[in-house]
DNA sequence: ATATAATGTTAACCGAGTCTAACTTTAGAA
DNA sequence: TTCTAAAGTTAGACTCGGTTAACATTATAT
């Protein structure tokens, strides 16, 4: 079990890879506000880890395992941040700020309970979800998580 | 501005304080499953920050401005709780143990939202409560805080 | 083709929060 | 009242996530 701290390097390169095609040390530094060796000490963390496969100099690239924990991340954070913006009326950028600390300490169990919730207070139920967090099966998160 | 792991400290001291009407190096190790070193260091954190008095080997008293903080940490942890274990239906051990986490990340805006959000859904606005978190208004909340 | 700029790595260190082991102080039973 | 057990403290070490400074490598512009 990776902690989130590694949790969060993940996500940023899956984000960087959707965005850019490729994951350079030089930008998950940038997006994340820390230093180049921070990244550098994350990556061969996840390596040792099976989130990603690299060698020294070389690209970055997120094993399948990564990835889908990449994607968990996403979502969780997502549905959060939904929740906080749409149900609650936080300001979006309390909204964001918020759900980037609640979703890295929500379970799995919990982020599924709280999508099934959001969907039926947003009236989102007919758009073919099942809130499978961390199954790529709600897409109409999904579909949130890659257009913000 | 003090940590959340401090926060936690502070707030099993003002419990124990209200449950036992002292507090003990041994019942905070006890109740935190850490050590007695650690708590030790805790203590002397706290006392730095002006969260709490203490003399070696004496009784450990909280400052206005620790009871305060533990106040708010603990109605936090409790709307939280009742937001899973009421609004979205986990089972009791799972929003304990959710809330906990939960309730250490959030703002005091958020959690304020929250309340109002929970009380309207609960139908608790009888209560004369205007969920003003760490300021000793929101009754209900207090209330089942102090009966968990 | 090479000099230089950008990128990535390494080593050494820091602070928070935890631990164990060994110590001191206090409290309670004989 | 004194001895022993319980409570509290100190010192030192560890992990994790981060840093800076210096170095190595790669890429790029002329």
């Amino acid at each position: 079990m990776v902690s989130k701290a590694l949790e969060e390097y993940l996500k940023t390169m899956y984000v960087l890879k959707k965005q850019n095609g490729k994951i350079r040390v030089t930008d998950i530094a940038e997006k994340m506000n820390c230093t180049k060796p921070s990244v550098n000490k994350a990556i061969n963390n996840l390596k040792e880890n099976g989130l990603l496969n690299y060698e020294s100099y070389g690209a970055i690239e997120l094993t399948e395992e990564g990835e889908n924990l990449a994607k968990k991340v996403l979502e969780a954070y997502d549905i959060v941040y939904v929740f906080l913006k749409e149900v609650l009326n936080l300001e979006e950028e309390d909204a964001k700020k918020e759900a980037e600390k609640v979703k890295s300490v929500i379970s799995d169990k919990t982020a599924n309970q709280l999508a099934k919730y959001v969907h039926k207070e947003l009236g989102l139920s007919n758009l073919d979800c099942d809130y499978d967090i961390g199954k790529e099966k709600c897409r109409c998160c999904v579909r949130r998580t890659l257009t913000k």
